[in-house]
DNA sequence: TGGTGATCATAC
DNA sequence: GTATGATCACCA
């Protein structure tokens, strides 16, 4: 095979264009294209495959608080599908402000930013099936509508009132319509500095913003309907 | 058995 | 510690 250089998307056609050619193939193939290594499971390597789409795409963000496909305004998701072709897993989004969030509205939130515009790439993720012999499905953009926005902004505000009023202790995973948070640390020691119930700072552990399965198997649903 | 809480790798 | 990328693993 010839040299694989890079792609630097410049349109959203071009990147759409880059999502087809990949649909379909193995992750063996594509990690191939660019001399990675299939690792022998994703255990120590839980982002690999969202790195490596991320290589193959040609991404420019690295590991800024921006689009993946800055110029373009895009995020790029990987999707792991059951052998149902159902989302296996939910979708980390972004870090929940702890602390500097007074007064954020909705709009300006890193969540209302973040899902502007994502391109799906759904990725078989049957356990029976070896890493590299996973096939890349086929990947899509997509927009919220008026009434997903509303959910996410609903269970967004009623997250962000908890975390002001010093109640992120009491927030779990089962709160939220299409949102959820959950710890998002190396592991249970870490801590970052939040707001405690008597209105102090207190040191916490850092959490996340992800969407439910619940979520995800309805935008796969909707894009793929009648397919 | 699937969802929640915990964890893994890496760059800076 | 923060950010990026996520999946693991246990227990209700």
């Amino acid at each position: 095979m010839s040299q694989f250089i890079r792609p630097l998307p410049e349109s959203e056609a071009e990147l759409l264009s880059l999502t087809q050619d990949i649909a379909g193939r193995s992750l063996s193939e594509l990690a191939q294209r660019i001399n990675w290594v299939v690792p022998p499971d994703l255990k120590h390597n839980k982002g690999w495959i969202g790195q490596l789409l991320e290589c193959i795409l040609g991404t420019t963000a690295g590991n800024l608080s921006e689009p993946d496909f800055q110029h373009l305004g895009i995020e790029l998701k990987t999707i792991p599908l059951s052998a149902e072709n159902k989302a296996k897993e939910t979708t980390y989004v972004c870090t929940v402000p702890l602390l500097e969030h007074i007064g954020l509205q909705w709009e300006n939130s890193c969540v209302f930013k973040k899902l502007q515009k994502v391109l799906w790439l759904p990725i078989e993720a049957d356990p029976t099936l070896e890493l590299g012999q996973r096939k890349v499905g086929q990947g899509f953009l997509w927009s919220p509508s008026e009434d997903e926005l509303d959910i996410l902004q609903t269970d967004w505000e009623e997250f962000m009132e908890l975390i002001s009023l010093g109640q992120v202790e009491t927030i779990t995973a089962h709160l939220g319509e299409y949102l959820q948070i959950r710890p998002k640390a190396a592991n249970a020691s870490v801590v970052t500095t939040g707001i405690g119930n008597n209105g102090l700072r207190k040191q916490t552990l850092p959490r996340g913003f992800y969407l439910r399965t619940l979520f995800t198997n309805q935008i796969l649903q909707s894009q793929f309907v009648g397919y």
